[in-house]
RNA sequence: GCGAGGGUGGCGGAAUUGGUAGACGCCCAGGACUUAAAAUCCUGUGAGGGAAACCUCGUGCGGGUUCGAUUCCCGCCCCUCGCACCA
């Protein structure tokens, strides 16, 4: 008997997949589709754990779904524009492009010996300009549309590498690469105003439960932040200007007893010129842009402020309030602007209660007390509004309308909501990305590049500076272009494009990789999309979804896709963690899967790996759970090759003897449990850890089986032979979408023409999943005392006496009383006695 | 603070609709095979009691509903993640 050996068999595998593109598929009208994607990844060096875990959970589904039918749309790229490239670069004094494609070719390699049924032919690389030309035609496409503008914001700046950082290069406030301190540096840039795709995205959402996982929508929903109020004028006293708050409490207007204004409010300024409080005021607005920003937002922390010297006008009450700046009022936020109503809102009731401001109360409590005095914490709950006119006694959404109402018809208000997503800005002042088709003209302005002209190439021939600063703004070359619409000299945008554009419409790319003449051809996009299954970690559940949803809601307006979200359904992986640990560099426990592979082979690290944990759980790395991984997968190949000889000989014996007849059909009973949970594991629960466990239960039983068997003195019946051909059968097609290389050879070993995937998924009969003797279980008073083996067909009265003249029940229910018994057919029996 | 998820043997985990808690695997112990080891196979393996049959206890803690609760309800403790001065 050959031993086995994952080496030889994987490769054998491996490389007859690759040159048949077993897994190419075509878009087939005809068939139904099925499209699985992994998050596609960064080509940082070397594949670690989480990707073997994310592609081996999307395979074995990938796999399952061919078997059954589907035509499976399974593609893998490499989100290959990034900082890294560009980091590694300057320090291996190479080139981005060559550390990108050096590590695309170590990564694909890494892949290819996990056996992943990935159509090769549609690989994407977001580095060439086949495929970044289509974010700048996005770009371009989307300024028609109003989408992109400029405008300045706030960025990371080192003063001494003269450059802007990116966030994650920041560590406690400090330069990464040179350890000096980081400065705010306004900058312009280019915006993508996903604000106004926010309702829809919100909307959105509501069309995903059930496909996506709660968690992820619940921080889609709060990152969009929608919340509804309106703004509201109040005029300075003794002046034009007026300030516009926003409030999602309308009906506490009659409470605002004094306004906060951010410190960069431009009225922060302006108002207390010409006040006693001129000097103050500029020594606090200094004081508070020296602050920390986490530091200045976080709960708790302490709240300041001055009084600016002006008041303004309560516009329903006409109450003559004091204006002040504080710290937690933040600009980018509503208007910069709030009415503060201390009996009502927490933060507002600290400040009054700090700066000794009034407090009124304006919504009546339960216990009716409007005593300011009495109060101990803002009363934020929802009631009646008192001590406010008119509008006394209304409550909740009606007194908010109603006021909204009032304010619209006097011209200083109305309803409105306030996002607290914010526009997306996509400029980079990197090397390493999409360049920008965009070309300033000292005459014509702001020019987009042609689409005849793109793409932009991103130039291979620039030097990356040691500091991290973009070569692109020196390189002549590059720079230096004739206005497309007047000629003249001008200059190219020298920013690239945030990388998570690439990411955000590679999925669409897919069904069409090599369309030339659109970022994705129409038809094929109609019969692929949507994803029917996205797997991935959570830490894209935010940024890198909205995005793709952005986008695809984009491209729903432009009509180029049908569907309304790209994503139907969404996978997060748990984390791999070690010695209770994430497996990271920086704690050293890093398993290396290519040791792995050497090791054991591809299908034991992928068994492992799904047996574990099931897949949105985390899953803890044990070197010795894949040695019983190991362990099973040789105990098949064993089972495999020593019952050859069964179905080998010629058939003999009888098959007529009644014990034997019992044995096959509890074998054909086992064969079809097996299938139904198997298949309900991963169709119904994506549970691959319980799939597993039952294709090892299966192996256990024929193991046992076969042993029987060989000890009857009897040859086993032609019968028993193509029945347990068929248990054999069944056992390497319900192994192969898991561990498909040994799947694979067995079969074909065994004789078969065709390979696991051609040959489907084997189907279940109901009518064998029944066994004649069932075990009933019988209780007295809710605790089990006995087990009884009885016929399937048993009747509830029979099996009531059965039960109650059972000698081991009548040892806990004589001299009782019997009340009560409940019988749950083909379970359980349970006596009630006194 | 708010929101979500979780807490089950020595470990990873299972229990699908309220119905046998601990499937499956790892570890460990004993045995078989072997000159020996590895590999493989067999047996045992929640705790306590018992020679055994069995019995009692047991799913973070305390209550409740129910014939019956890991599962449902109420209160509490702990862990993980996300959000957090958002007006």
């Amino acid at each position: 008997m050959p031993d086995y050996d994952p080496k030889t068999i994987e490769a054998k595998w491996q490389k007859r997949w690759e040159e048949e593109k077993s897994f190419k598929v075509e878009a087939d009208p005809a068939k139904p589709k099925y499209y699985l994607l992994e998050m596609f990844p960064y080509p940082s060096g070397r594949i670690h754990m989480g990707h073997v875990r994310n592609y081996t959970i999307g395979d074995a589904l990938a796999r399952f779904k061919m078997m059954k039918g589907l035509n499976v749309l399974h593609p893998i790229g490499w989100d290959a524009f990034g900082m890294p490239a560009e980091n590694a670069a300057i320090q291996n004094q190479s080139h981005p492009d060559t550390w990108t494609h050096a590590n695309i070719k170590t990564m694909t390699a890494q892949i290819k010996r996990l056996g992943l049924s990935y159509d090769w032919d549609r690989e994407i690389t977001t580095c060439e300009p086949e495929y970044y030309r289509w974010n700048q035609w996005c770009f371009l496409k989307f300024m028609e549309r109003g989408l992109v503008y400029r405008k300045n914001s706030e960025v990371n700046w080192c003063e001494s590498c003269n450059t802007v950082l990116a966030n994650e290069q920041v560590v406690d406030g400090l330069c990464w690469r040179c350890d000096s301190e980081v400065v705010p540096k306004l900058q312009e840039g280019w915006f993508f105003k996903i604000t106004d795709y926010a309702d829809r995205l919100l909307e959105a959402c509501k069309d995903l439960e059930g496909g996506w996982p709660e968690q992820v929508l619940t921080m889609q929903t709060n990152w969009i932040g929608k919340s509804t109020g309106a703004e509201v004028d109040f005029q300075i006293k003794d002046s034009k200007e007026s300030i516009q708050v926003f409030t999602t409490r309308p009906d506490t207007l009659y409470g605002a007893t004094f306004m906060v204004l951010a410190p960069e409010h431009p009225l922060t300024h302006s108002l207390s010129r010409g006040t006693k409080q001129e000097k103050t005021i500029d020594a606090f607005i200094k004081e508070v842009k020296n602050q920390d920003k986490i530091a200045r937002t976080r709960e708790g922390g302490e709240k300041l402020g001055v009084f600016i010297g002006a008041h303004a006008v309560n516009p329903l009450n006409g109450e003559t309030i004091p204006v002040w700046t504080a710290n937690f009022v933040l600009m980018d936020y509503g208007t910069g602007a709030i009415m503060s109503v201390p009996a009502h809102d927490q933060r507002d009731f600290e400040f009054a209660k700090k700066y000794k401001l009034p407090i009124r109360i304006v919504i009546r409590p339960p216990d009716g007390n409007t005593h300011a005095d009495d109060l101990k914490e803002a009363m934020t709950a929802p009631g009646p509004m008192t001590q406010s006119g008119s509008f006394d006694g209304l409550a909740g959404d009606e007194a908010k309308q109603k006021v909204c109402e009032y304010l619209q018809s006097k011209k200083i208000g109305k309803a409105t909501v306030q996002f607290r997503l914010r526009d997306w800005g996509v400029s980079r002042q990197r090397y390493w990305g999409t360049p920008v088709p965009i070309i300033f003209c000292e005459k014509c302005g702001t020019v987009p590049v042609p689409y005849a002209d793109l793409p932009v190439v991103l130039p291979l021939d620039a030097q990356l500076g040691d500091k991290g600063q973009s070569p692109l703004k020196s390189l002549d070359s590059f720079i230096n272009v004739p206005c497309p619409k007047c000629k003249a000299p001008a200059k190219r945008e020298t920013d690239t494009l945030d990388t998570f554009i690439c990411s955000s419409w590679y999925f669409e790319r897919f069904t069409s990789p090599h369309e030339e003449k659109a970022p994705f051809s129409k038809e094929s996009n109609r019969y692929w999309m949507a994803v029917d299954q996205y797997i991935g970690g959570i830490e894209h559940a935010i940024l890198h979804l909205l995005y793709s949803r952005f986008f695809h809601h984009v491209f729903r307006d432009m009509g180029l896709v049908a569907t309304k979200e790209p994503f139907a359904h969404l996978l997060t992986q748990g984390m791999v963690i070690k010695d209770g640990r994430k497996m990271s560099k920086r704690w050293g426990n890093v398993v290396d899967p290519d040791h792995i592979i050497d090791r054991y082979g591809a299908d034991t690290a992928r068994l492992f790996i799904l047996f574990a944990a099931p897949p949105t759980k985390q899953l803890e790395w044990s070197d010795q759970g894949v040695e019983g991984s190991f362990k099973f997968l040789k105990r098949v190949w064993r089972l495999f090759e020593g019952s050859k000889n069964i179905f080998d000989d010629k058939p003999a014996g009888d098959d007529t003897e009644a014990e034997l007849q019992t044995q096959l059909k509890d074998l054909r009973r086992i064969i079809h449990v097996t299938i139904k949970r198997v298949t309900e594991d991963i169709e119904r629960r994506m549970q691959f850890n319980t799939a597993i466990a039952a294709i090892m239960e299966f192996v256990n039983h024929l193991q046992k089986f076969l042993e029987g068997w060989m000890k009857h003195p009897h040859e086993p019946s032609a019968k028993g032979q193509a029945l347990f051909k068929e248990a054999i059968e069944t056992l390497i097609l319900v192994l192969s979408p898991f561990a498909p290389h040994i799947a694979e050879e067995m079969w074909e070993r065994l004789g078969q023409p065709d390979t696991t995937h051609q040959a489907g998924w084997p189907e279940y009969k109901e009518e064998y999943l029944r066994a004649d003797q069932i075990e009933i279980v019988v209780q007295v008073n809710g605790k089990v005392r006995q087990k009884l083996l009885v016929s399937e067909s048993i009747d509830e009265a029979s099996l009531k006496v059965k039960s109650l003249e059972d000698p081991r029940i009548r040892e806990w229910t004589d001299g009782k009383e019997v009340k009560k018994v409940i019988v749950v057919p083909k379970k359980l029996v349970n006596i009630v006695a006194k």
